[in-house]
DNA sequence: CGCTTTTATGAGACTGAGTCTCGTTTGTGT
DNA sequence: ACACAAACGAGACTCAGTCTCATAAAAGCG
């Protein structure tokens, strides 16, 4: 059977990696599994509080760590000092980020035209590139009225 | 007289944004002034000590953000928790990072076929784009070996 | 130049994200 | 069910960054 979620295909490469399978974990997966865009450590330790399965910020801070070494994780820096983190999914999952610098809103796109000059760029970079983010500051809509 | 270097430019904006000229603010336009890429707030306090000016960590942020508000220096979100500043420069000096994931070294690169897309993605996008910064992470020449 | 006003500066208290340690709990293979 | 290794949580700790307030230093003026 082909894991079909994120949080299967998370589960199983943390598996293979010879982890355990905890309650404090999979507490963890399944929030990251609902997401659809980057949140901050502190905000899955609250999301949890409200939940059946709370977990302490050492497990949080330690799988979210497993999980960005096997793949499945990627840190999104936004600024203010404070990490985000969000599931790495194939294809339609892709996207990167428009951050307004007034109200702070992040905003998940994808374009086209773009990835494919990531992709040439990665070739003429003194760099073997495994991951790249592009984060892009302004104003929103909103803010910008 | 046209001001020639960045500290100049830098130091006449200030003071047209109605700021006095001291010895703090001297010395950290002057250090901001030699860098070719971005330094930490604790890296510029600490090349600030080896020296015949030192600054306070207050001063350091409080001169950084009058910086940033002018549009003199610019944030460089390289990741582990920690922000970079460097000056802004006009046309020349534009250019983007590539992050060693292994290291942490950094490195600066330019490429005109990414602003070209840039400058078009910034039509198709929600937002009105002030500044645009693109890390790219990966392994580098020496920790890829 | 000396005086006054206003701003810049520094010392150090404080905050909050992230790390580390270590004793306890829980999963897993036998 | 048992043993043992790994996961977990509580809380101490670190360290970048913020804030406050007393003092020092600019700038303008007589």
């Amino acid at each position: 059977m082909q894991p079909s979620s994120w949080a299967q295909r998370a589960a199983l490469a943390l598996s293979e990696a010879g982890y355990r399978q905890g309650g404090a974990r999979r507490a963890i997966l399944e929030l990251l599994d609902e997401q659809e865009c980057a949140l901050t450590a502190v905000e899955i330790q609250g999301a949890l509080s409200g939940r059946s399965r709370e977990a302490s910020r050492a497990s949080i801070y330690r799988v979210l760590d497993e999980l960005e070494t096997a793949g499945m994780v990627q840190r999104v820096e936004i600024g203010r000092g404070t990490v985000r983190f969000e599931p790495v999914r194939e294809g339609p999952g892709h996207h990167h980020h428009l951050v307004c610098e007034r109200c702070g809103r992040l905003q998940p796109f994808t374009d086209a035209e773009l990835e494919r000059t990531i992709s040439r760029l990665s070739e003429r970079v003194p760099l073997e590139v495994s991951v790249h983010e592009i984060v892009i500051r302004g104003a929103c809509r909103v803010c910008a009225r």
